[in-house]
DNA sequence: CAGGTACCCTGGCCGC
DNA sequence: TGCGGCCAGGGTACCT
């Protein structure tokens, strides 16, 4: 459920469930879902990209996870683009408080099962937890592809202002429905780029939360091709690009975020509708519902890009 | 800073 | 029915 509305509508999902509650027990099925998970994690946050793990260092890392996960109280859930986190009551070695990390990469979930119930496919790691007022509930991590994982992470002030922030999300600018996102500042180093702005909408850095999905909507919404070049976009035409992300955001959160399949789902397995409402993306052939002109497909940075060319003319 | 490629994975679908 | 190739919502490392 990898983009910003998905994501959101799982932190929304877990936060009057997980809020509170206190981990009984943790059981890793496959130490792949660790990938961000290091043993003396939260001390430095590098990631373990990558890197394939040995059946011992699997081994061992879960042994590290189930232990310092096991006991602690859980927080209300929090988010920086697509990076999910939960602030929980233990601490790194530093004294810096620890999060439960999430990022649920192409095709993970975050589940919220009863205690005792069946597993979904491809659960990875499961979590008990004690709830004061809703009583025992299971929350899994389910990752058909294992580009997701959790991990245990230290919290510090935001380089951007002074909420807290995973370590491995320190690099991650605010997203566009932030309060506090910069509106000047990311208008003015978009113009500033050389590269498309397809690829700077997927540049975490500048903006976070857009993938390849909400990418097609936005330009298509704005009318900007995707190959257009940061400097070639004018004053007014930024702006419009900010105010279609927006507006794309905020449906696709009242939909409950898109799902082509039964891969992408809220806490309680169930799918989101705005696949409904797309106008370019995965539509190859179809016609613009502007125009009528069909949309046309192309690859760039290895991905699909989908574009009306009369609509979204190149400059 | 910009671009390209490779890699971390599973699984559905299509053509032969 | 099998098999190879291509595709998929993300992120990072490492080249040029």
């Amino acid at each position: 459920m990898p983009e910003l509305p998905e994501v959101e509508v799982v932190r929304a999902g877990l936060a009057p469930a997980v809020t509170g509650a206190r981990v009984a027990a943790v059981q890793v099925l496959d130490p792949r879902a660790l990938k961000r998970h290091l043993p003396t994690a939260g001390d430095d946050g590098l990631g373990g990209h990558g890197v394939t793990l040995t059946a011992a260092a699997g081994a061992a890392r879960s042994a590290d996870f189930e232990r310092r996960v096991a006991g602690i109280t859980l927080g209300a859930p929090e988010r920086r683009g697509k990076f999910l986190w939960i602030p929980t009551s233990a601490a790194a070695v530093s004294g810096e408080p620890l999060a439960l990390l999430a990022h649920l990469g192409m095709s993970g979930q975050m589940l919220l099962r009863a205690h005792d119930a069946d597993d979904d496919r491809h659960v990875r790691i499961r979590m008990w937890i004690e709830h004061p007022d809703h009583g025992e509930l299971r929350v899994d991590f389910a990752d058909q592809r294992l580009f997701g994982s959790l991990a245990l992470d230290a919290l510090r002030p935001a380089a951007d202002g002074p909420d807290l922030v995973p370590t491995q999300a320190a690099h991650i600018a605010r997203d566009p429905l932030d309060p506090a996102f910069d509106d000047a500042r990311f208008l003015a180093l978009l113009r500033t780029r050389a590269s498309g702005v397809k690829k700077l909408l997927l540049d975490q850095t500048l903006v976070s939360g857009v993938g390849n999905i909400y990418a097609d909507e936005v330009l298509w919404r704005a009318r900007l091709h995707p190959e257009t070049r940061g400097v070639r976009v004018g004053p007014r035409k930024a702006v419009e690009l900010l105010t279609a992300l927006r507006a794309v955001f905020a449906q696709a959160l009242a939909e409950g975020g898109t799902s082509f399949d039964a891969q992408y789902v809220n806490v309680n397995g169930q799918a989101g509708y705005f696949a409904h409402s797309l106008n370019a993306y995965g539509r190859t052939g179809a016609p613009c519902a502007r125009c009528g002109e069909p949309i046309r497909r192309l690859v760039i940075g290895g991905r699909s890009s989908h574009f009306c060319p009369r609509c979204q003319r190149r400059r």
